[in-house]
DNA sequence: ACTATTTAGTAAGCATGCTTACTATTAATA
DNA sequence: TATTAATAGTAAGCATGCTTACTAAATAGT
């Protein structure tokens, strides 16, 4: 029995992912912000923990810890975050927003939030909270 | 009201991607096949309608047409693809699985078959049933 | 027939996102 | 304490995956 492209969980979670970065994208294209999803997230971690390492932020986001390099990178080069030396571990960097960074994560936070239901819009209010709930079941 | 990461089906749809791209690279890896999803998809799609123009390959697998023509351009450096003049429209190009590329596709799709459960292997029989249903709709 | 629009493919650029390999530092352990 | 193992970050390399811009060719509309 041919098992079909559209019954593929693989493919179908790779067309949710094309989906959901489409509507962020979108969106923030609509209110002029020039900001990532990833680089979203790795700011909001940073904002709920105060002062992370690297690989702190990784480890909560569920990134790899040279993609986050990169990312950081990004938003220090674009004034949202700062490296500070860790006195407490010499190897270690401890990561924090700027004011700029705060700033334009208060602006740019209810969007995303608001835009997390157009991601999954086909859906019923009980369908989404069916979805969300089998989703974090999947990579829990 | 907060919403917290793990309620974000954006965040949860991207944590869902990279866990089935890890299922799906280990699993290759382990049998010893040097091949990616998106490859394996194009191909797959390659074989199901005999020749297909590039535009083709990304309308029936929802992929950008510029990120085909990098993975055309990948399987055809493998020599599991070829490229031929499309004598209808000099502007195409008709894509064909080489003998290689079909017996290379032939040898990985049982894995890839067996894979996708993989994926979702935190869930019951019906809540896989119930969350491909679910995903096929936020996708459609 | 002429023109305007659409389409197929490529190119360049950017940001993920991973792997492996490397350095510097810290922690664990014999 | 001397050695070994683990950890933080970076670098390089590769493959997505998108955007915009471009060329060539086909189509639609007048």
């Amino acid at each position: 029995m041919r098992l079909s492209y559209y019954e593929m969980p693989g493919h179908l979670i790779r067309r949710l992912s094309q989906q959901s970065n489409q509507v962020f994208q979108d969106e923030m294209k609509r209110i002029g912000a020039d900001i990532t999803s990833v680089q979203f997230a790795a700011m909001q971690a940073i904002e709920l923990h105060g002062e992370m390492e690297q690989s702190q932020i990784a480890q909560s986001i569920h990134y790899d810890k040279a993609t986050i390099g990169g990312v950081v990178d990004r938003l220090e080069k674009r004034g949202w975050v700062e490296r500070k030396a860790n006195p407490k571990d010499r190897r270690a960097k401890l990561v924090t927003l700027t004011l700029e960074g705060r700033q334009a994560l208060e602006a740019f936070t209810p969007v995303v939030k608001a835009l997390q239901n157009q991601v999954v819009a086909n859906l019923s209010s009980d369908e989404r909270a069916l979805f969300i709930k089998l989703a974090q079941k999947v990579v829990s």
